[in-house]
DNA sequence: AACAAAGTTGATTTATATGGAAACTTTTGA
DNA sequence: TCAAAAGTTTCCATATAAATCAACTTTGTT
């Protein structure tokens, strides 16, 4: 997947992803970083899902959704809605919290 | 609006949306909060694209969407997508954060 | 091993977010 | 003041997120 060339000492991992999955901005790699986001969204719902000892169809039953729902939210994650998130976190009673930086300007649209 | 009881001196604000709109995690209370959230979403998607110096059609232009949806994100915001989010704002060259917290547990869902 | 509990997957339905087109209203600047 | 630019709204189509159900697989536990 990475080291094509052999002179080269060190490599940042966003040098990597510059060279294997292509710059920010370029589809590929907006896709990819979408698709990490999304994973790992998928597994902090479960990691704190496991944190409050409840199964799939526990967590189901507060939302009032069946177990195969909250499995894909944790595994298929595609895009999901502001919504979802919120809910389910609130199920969790984890706080989500939500912030724009832009330059030195901070939205927290809490 | 609010004060109902003469002799009450103060009132947090948290005392006075739990009296007018019901404790959190009743439906009404739930609504309220999320609509307020989607407001500031949108509220935050107006003030960065002002920043940058762009019209809603110069910024749909930069994603590839007619003004009129902007407007809609940033008015009429009911629901929306993570992928709708995270496109506005990478167009605006903001950074978003997503985090999530859990007792002392902190998930960066960057 | 073998049974139950937990989690996953696929097919499908329903609800709704995204989006365009066009007419409309508001703001702004000459 | 009025014309153009910016923003809003309504009606509509389409894509897809949310959700169920049922069958399946995986993971413990005795």
């Amino acid at each position: 997947m990475a080291a094509k060339n052999r002179k080269m000492k060190m490599m940042t991992l966003d040098q990597m992803k510059d060279q294997d999955l292509g710059k920010v901005g370029t589809p590929e790699r907006d896709t990819y970083e979408f698709d990490l986001r999304m994973e790992i969204l998928g597994d902090t719902i479960k990691s704190v899902r496991k944190e409050r000892n409840l199964t799939q169809e526990e967590l189901g039953k507060l939302i009032g959704v069946q177990k195969s729902q909250i499995s894909k939210l944790e595994r298929n994650t595609k895009n999901v809605t502001v919504e979802t998130i919120l809910k389910v976190f609130q199920a969790l009673e984890a706080n989500v919290r939500f912030r724009v930086e832009m330059n030195d300007v901070e939205f927290e649209v809490a």
